[in-house]
Parts: C-alpha cells; sequence; structure tokens
DNA sequence: ATCCTACGATGGACTTTGTCTAAGTCAAGT
DNA sequence: ACTTGACTTAGACAAAGTCCATCGTAGGAT
C-alpha cells in the first residue's frame, strides 16, 4: 500500500507514524475491520497511538476515497481497504465474515422509473446474506 | 393493525397496552421510525412506557418475522413494519427519508458461483442510494 | 370473582461506538 | 535549527442499545 502513502502525500497529507500505521493495517484484500479492530492492531505497531487518532485518520481516508466505509449489521462500521474497484459485500450471518463480491449487470437497471419517486439515483449498495463453508459445517 | 395483534396473540403473546401501543405506532404513515422515535409516540398514548419496553417489544417483533430491522445508516435502526411483502429500501443521501421500493427481477441471480465463495446465499439487501425531489430542490 | 404465578415492564446502571476539546507535539518548509 | 500550524493525545462526553433486579399484571386455575 506505499501507493496509497504517495498519493496521501501528493494530496498533501503530513505523513505521521500513525498515519503510516493505519495505512499499513489495512494494506490486503477481503479486510473489513472495524475501527477498534485498526486501533488494536495499530497499537501493536505503534503502542502510543490513540483512538481519536485512528477515528480521524479512518474518516480522512473515507472523505479522500481511499477507504470504504461498510455496515453490514448494526455493530461498528467496517473499513474497506479496497475502494477503487466497484464491489458489493456477502455476509455471513453466523459469524458475520465479510468478502468482496463483484456481481454481473447493474443494479441501478433493476429499479423501474416508477420505483424512483422522483428521486435522482447515486447509487445502490447490495448486502448478500449467507453461511459461510465454516458456520455450515459446524 | 388488528390482523397483527391477531396473529401475536395466536403466537401465545401475553397482550399488554404497552406492546399494544408499540404495535400502533409502527402501523401509522410513518413507517420507518427509530427505536426512539417509536419510544417518544408510545409514550403519547402511554406516558409510563419505559424505553426497555420498546427495545424488548421491537425485537420481539422482529424475530417473530413481522417487523424488519433496517440499517441504512450508522445513526440508530429503523423498523420496517411492511415485513409480509419483500422489498428494498431508496434512502435520500441528503435527508435519510427512506422509500420502500419493488426492484425488478431476483437479485440472488446477479452473483455467479465464482463469486459465492462456498456461502449457501439466503437473500440480497439492496439500498439504492440517490436525492430525493425535496433535497434536490433546495 | 378472586387468587396465583410466570411472563412482562420498569428504571437505572452499564456497554459499545463514536465525537469533541484543550493542550501538547512534531513534520516539513525556510 | 527554528517556526508554525497541522497532527496527536487523553479523557470527557454523547447516542444507541443491553442487562438486571425488582415490581406489576394478564390470563388461566379455582
Amino acid at each position: 500500500m506505499s501507493d496509497l502513502l504517495e498519493r496521501l502525500r501528493g494530496r498533501g497529507w503530513r505523513m505521521t507514524a500513525q498515519r503510516r500505521v493505519v495505512a499499513e493495517v489495512l494494506d490486503g484484500d477481503h479486510v473489513h475491520l472495524t475501527a477498534d479492530e485498526v486501533h488494536s492492531r495499530a497499537v501493536d505497531k505503534l503502542p502510543e497511538i490513540s483512538r481519536a487518532t485512528v477515528y480521524n485518520t479512518l474518516g480522512e481516508l473515507v472523505t479522500l476515497g481511499e477507504v470504504l466505509e461498510v455496515s453490514t449489521d448494526r455493530r461498528a462500521k467496517r473499513y474497506d481497504p479496497n475502494a477503487h474497484r466497484p464491489h458489493q459485500h456477502l455476509v455471513c450471518a453466523q459469524c458475520g465474515t465479510i468478502r468482496d463480491v463483484h456481481p454481473t449487470g447493474n443494479p441501478l437497471s433493476s429499479l423501474p422509473d416508477s420505483e424512483r419517486f422522483g428521486f435522482t439515483i447515486e447509487g445502490a449498495d447490495v448486502t448478500y446474506r449467507g453461511t459461510c463453508p465454516n458456520c455450515a459445517a459446524a
């Protein structure tokens, strides 16, 4: 994710140890951590990092469009670093595991004009619910 | 919503003034209330009803499948009494207004096997994001 | 009609998730 | 190396929701 660090520097971000650590924690595929999980992993690398900084940094990453907020349940928001390829989410109803998925077609085409109530539609978020192989085995 | 009260009684629910009031509130015109909104409207009809009872009753209605939980943002959950007719939601990004909508086609068909990661898929929730006519005018 | 009792209601403490603020710290340009 | 203002910090605060001990009552039993 040094790409990300480069982009952020280019946008005038001051590069601090804390921000670097948060970006590192979010690196990877199918990563969907809560703010608290990001914080506790960040603490492993940089013990004095504060919760507020993690929240601030995540919020900035979301504003910059580098990270997506995902809310699949009523619990904590999760942060998805895979912001550059459009995708939806598949969630296990038992254990909460989240996978990024790429459905076919355009979800907007399923909403006819008569069902748009004069709204300007900007997008659609799809959450597929199911049971993961692990939980199905148990 | 005396249908609902009948069904609940048939399921062995003890009928109390509090439960009746919560059911009545959900039967109103505003069909996507937060727990707090349900509580404050319930208080108008039954001043001594407690928050905990409203939460308990809403939780029971959800468990029984009579009411759906909707989490469109990271604020409070909303409760949707329109549980017997499958539908999705259209949300205004500005003001948070929610409309029930009925898309065409089956959302599950857009998820190819290769994107299912061995999950058993049970359903899909679609949230269309947009701007409502009111907010677009402003 | 009254009594019993298990189910439901109550309010307040508690938890989780997230925001805000005042004061201290430090990255980076000069 | 100095300076400056952006960044970080700890902790108070807030909103949404859960838990628990205790009290009240719906509805069947008598």
